[in-house]
RNA sequence: CGCGGAGUGGAGCAGUCCGGUAGCUCGUCGGGCUCAUAACCCGAAGGUCGUAGGUUCAAAUCCUGCCUCCGCAACCA
C-alpha cells in the first residue's frame, strides 16, 4: 500500500544572529512529531532552512565588514550545525537565498502582478520626519503624529501591494469552515477579531530603501518584501512553480502542519492564505502556533552573558537529555521556562532514576539469573494483567497527544511507562523467586515481561529520544522497534540474549554543577572585560566632539507610558532649561535626584522618546545590580567636562 | 486607561471553556525493599485556589472592582 504523505515545516529560522535554545525548541518539537509520524508509516517530509534578507541583515553585516551573502553563508551554516547537533531529521534545508528559490518567488510576484493581485501604488501617508514613520489618517491624534504629538507631513513612496481586501471573505470562511485550521483555538478567535473582521489593508511586498532582497524582476529598484519572499520557501523548496509544479509539490502539498511560534501567526494564518488563494493553491491544513521558552526567573541577558545556547547544554547534558528536556517542560499553550537547576532535576529524576535505573537493575538481573538468556516457560501471576493492560492504554494515548501537539503530556505518557515498569518489580520481588528453585519459571516471566516492557517503551522513546532509543534496544538485545511491534504485548522474542548492563544516564551531582557554572559564568565575565583592549580606537578629536556639562536637575518626573523613563528638567548654565529623557526610572526615584548635579552629553541630536523630545543624555554606568548614575554634586551648572 | 498572559500546599504546573469530594511532578518526613545509578516501591504532612464583592443550593471554575508579577509594544539618547 502507498504510504500517505505528511508534510510538516518549521518556520525559517533569521540569519541575524546565532539562535538560543528558545529558538531551538521549534526544530525540535517539530522533529520529533516528524519521527513520530514515519514510525507511524507516514510518507514524512520534514522541511526546516533559514530567511536571509531584509534591511537588518544588511546592517549587520555592514557592522561586521562583509557583504551580506557572506554574513548569511556564516549565521546559516551555525544555525544547520545546530539543526544537526540536535539530531533532527530535516529532509530539506532551504535558504531563502537558494537560486531556485529565488527565481520562483520571481515568478510568484510576476503573477500576482500580471493577474491583478499585486498592484502598484504608493505608499502614500502622513510621515513625521523626527520619528521616521508613516502614519494613516486615522492612526494620527489630532491631526499630529500619534507618538510625539508634532506636525506630520503627506509623503509618499513608491511600492508595490498586495490585495488583500479582495480575499478577506473568502479567508474569513475558510477559517470559520475549518475550525482546525489555527491552532490552538485561542488564537483564531484573536486573527479574526483583531484583524480579519476590522478589515484588512492591503499589504506592502516591496521596498526600495534596501537593496539585499530579492529584485522585482520587472521593476529591478523595487525589491521583494519579506511576506512572499519567506513564506513562499514552504512550496518552492517541493518544486512548486506557478509554469508547472514538480511531482515531489504535487505529492506533499499542501502541507499538514506549519509549526511556528506564536509571534509570526498572523502572518501564517492570514498574509499566506491569501496569498495561495491568489495562486489558486490549496491551504494548509494547519498552522501550530507554539508557545516561547523563556528563561528562568534570572532574567538572562546578553550582556551578563549568560543566554544559553543549544551547545552548552548538549555539552553538559547530552543531545538527547536536552531533546527531552525541551520537549517535556514545555506545555502546549503558556510559556515554558529553563534553568540549569530544574534542568538537573529533570535529568536526574527523570533520566537517571526513573528510565535509566530501570533498563539497568532488570539487564543486570537478566543477566545474574539467566546469564542473559531467558528459558521459555511462561507462568502467568496476578499482577501481569494490569500491568500488561496499562503499558498497551499508553500507546493509543501518545498517539492522540502528539497529534493535540501537547508534547510534555506525550513525553510524560511514556515516562509513566517506566514508573509502571519499576512498581511491577516491587510487586513481583523477582530477587525474592530467585531464591527458589521451583519459582523460576515465574522469574523468568517477570523478567520477560519487564524485558518487553522496555522494549516498548524505547520504541515510543524513539521520537524523543533516538540515540537513547537506541542504546536501549542495544542492551536489552533486540532491534524489534516497529510500531505495530508495540500494539500487542509479547514481540520480543524469547530467546534473545541481552546485552551488558551499563548506566544510560549518570547522575548528575548538582550543587558541583552549578558551582562550576557559576565560575565559567565569572571567567566569561572575564572575558568581556579584556575585549575591550582590542576595541577599536578613536582619535582624541573624536571624543572633542563630545560636548560634555555638568547640569543641575530643577525637576524630575516620570514618563506616563514608559516603564523606563524619568523626565529630567535641566540647568545646564545656559539659562533655558534642557529636557532630558532617561532610561533610570527602575533604578531613581525623582526625589533623588532634584537638586543634584550630573553629567550630560549637550550636544546630542535631539530625539523623541515616548512623546517627549530629549535634548541630550546623562551620563550613568552598569552596576551589578542596575544603574548608576553620575554625579558631580558641586560643579557649576555648565562646566565643561573633560 | 497600548496589547496580552499569569497569580492553586516549599518549587514548577494541571484543573477554569461545559460550576458540584483540589490533582500531577519535584522536594520534605516516615516506612518498605535490596535486583539497581544513595536508585526503586508504599504512606504522610502541607493549599480558606492573589484580594474584595456579586450570581448560585453549590464558585479555583461565571460576573465586577482592586492588588501583584511577567511578556510584547513603546522604548533604556
Amino acid at each position: 500500500m502507498e504510504k500517505k504523505p505528511f508534510y510538516i515545516t518549521t518556520a525559517i529560522a533569521y540569519t541575524s544572529r546565532k539562535p538560543h535554545i528558545g529558538n531551538s525548541y521549534e526544530i525540535v518539537l517539530t522533529d520529533a512529531i516528524a519521527r513520530f509520524k514515519r514510525m507511524q508509516g507516514y510518507d514524512v517530509f520534514f522541511l526546516t532552512g533559514t530567511d536571509e534578507h531584509g534591511q537588518k541583515i544588511e546592517e549587520y553585516a555592514k557592522e561586521a565588514g562583509v557583504t551580506p551573502k557572506e554574513y548569511v553563508d556564516k549565521v546559516s551554516a551555525e544555525i544547520r550545525q545546530i539543526c544537526d547537533l540536535l539530531n533532527t531529521t530535516y529532509d530539506h534545508f532551504i535558504r531563502t537565498t537558494d537560486p531556485y528559490h529565488e527565481k520562483v518567488v520571481q515568478k510568484i510576484f510576476r503573477k500576482l502582478y500580471e493577474q491583478g493581485d499585486i498592484y502598484k501604488g504608493s505608499y502614500s501617508g502622513y510621515y513625521c520626519v523626527p520619528c521616521e514613520s508613516f502614519f494613516t489618517e486615522t492612526q494620527l491624534k489630532d491631526g499630529k503624529c500619534p507618538d510625539c504629538g508634532r506636525e506630520v507631513q503627506m509623503a509618499s513612496e513608491e511600492a508595490y501591494f498586495l490585495r488583500l481586501s479582495k480575499y478577506q471573505k473568502q479567508l474569513e470562511q475558510y477559517i470559520e469552515e475549518h475550525p482546525d485550521f489555527i491552532y490552538p483555538e485561542s488564537r483564531k478567535k484573536e486573527m479574526l477579531n483583531n484583524f480579519i473582521k476590522p478589515g484588512l489593508q492591503d499589504l506592502c511586498v516591496s521596498r526600495t530603501s534596501f537593496k539585499w532582497g530579492i529584485p522585482v524582476d520587472f521593476d529591478d529598484k523595487h525589491v521583494i518584501y519579506v511576506w512572499i519572499d519567506a513564506l513562499s520557501n514552504y512550496i518552492t523548496a517541493l518544486g512548486y512553480d506557478p509554469d508547472g509544479s514538480s511531482e515531489k509539490y504535487k505529492k506533499y502539498w499542501p502541507a499538514d502542519v506549519h509549526i511556528i511560534g506564536k509571534d509570526i501567526i498572523r502572518f501564517h494564518t492570514i498574509y499566506w492564505p491569501i496569498m495561495l488563494m491568489a495562486l489558486g493553491e490549496p491551504l494548509p491544513k494547519k498552522v501550530y502556533g507554539h508557545p516561547w521558552l523563556l528563561f528562568g526567573e534570572d532574567k538572562m541577558s546578553k550582556s551578563k552573558g549568560n543566554v544559553i545556547y543549544a551547545d552548552d547544554l548538549t555539552s553538559i547534558f547530552g543531545v538527547d537529555a536536552v531533546r527531552y528536556y525541551l520537549l517535556s517542560e514545555m506545555p502546549h499553550a503558556s510559556d515554558g521556562s529553563i534553568t540549569y537547576s530544574t534542568m538537573i532535576e529533570r535529568y536526574n529524576s527523570d533520566l537517571a532514576n526513573t528510565i535509566g535505573n530501570l533498563v539497568n537493575r532488570t539487564v543486570a538481573m537478566v543477566n545474574k539469573y539467566f546469564g542473559g538468556v531467558l528459558p521459555c516457560n511462561t507462568v502467568e501471576a496476578d499482577p501481569d494483567r494490569e500491568f500488561k493492560a496499562t503499558l498497551l492504554a499508553a500507546v493509543p494515548q501518545v498517539e492522540k497527544y502528539i497529534d493535540e501537539f501537547r508534547m510534555s503530556d506525550a513525553v510524560e505518557t511514556v515516562l509513566n511507562m517506566a514508573k509502571r515498569s519499576n512498581k511491577y518489580i516491587d510487586e513481583t520481588m523477582p530477587w525474592a523467586l530467585a531464591k527458589k528453585e521451583e519459582d523460576r519459571d515465574r522469574l523468568s516471566t517477570v523478567l520477560y515481561n519487564l524485558l518487553e516492557s522496555i522494549r516498548m517503551l524505547a520504541v515510543e522513546l524513539s521520537p524523543f529520544m533516538p540515540a537513547t532509543a537506541d542504546a536501549i534496544l542495544a542492551q536489552i538485545g533486540t532491534d524489534v522497534r516497529a510500531y505495530d511491534s508495540i500494539q500487542s504485548f509479547g514481540a520480543l522474542p524469547l530467546t534473545t540474549k541481552v546485552g551488558e548492563a551499563k548506566p544510560l544516564f549518570a547522575r548528575i551531582d548538582g550543587e558541583k554543577l552549578m558551582a562550576e557554572l557559576q565560575e565559567k559564568q565569572k571567567a566569561q565575565q572575564q572575558k568581556e572585560k579584556q575585549v575591550i583592549e582590542e576595541m577599536k580606537q578613536i582619535h582624541i578629536d573624536d571624543f572633542a566632539k563630545v560636548e560634555l556639562r555638568a547640569a543641575k536637575v530643577l525637576e524630575c518626573e516620570p514618563i506616563k507610558r514608559a516603564k523606563k523613563l524619568l523626565k529630567l528638567t535641566l540647568d545646564d548654565g545656559s539659562g533655558v532649561p534642557r529636557i532630558v529623557a532617561s532610561g533610570i526610572a527602575q533604578y531613581y526615584k525623582p526625589e533623588d535626584l532634584i537638586g543634584r548635579t550630573v553629567i550630560v552629553v549637550a550636544n546630542l541630536k535631539p530625539a523623541v522618546l515616548c512623546g517627549v523630545e530629549s535634548r541630550g543624555m546623562i551620563l550613568a554606568g552598569d552596576t551589578a545590580d542596575g544603574v548608576q548614575v553620575l554625579f558631580a554634586d558641586g560643579m557649576e551648572p555648565g562646566a565643561k567636562i573633560r
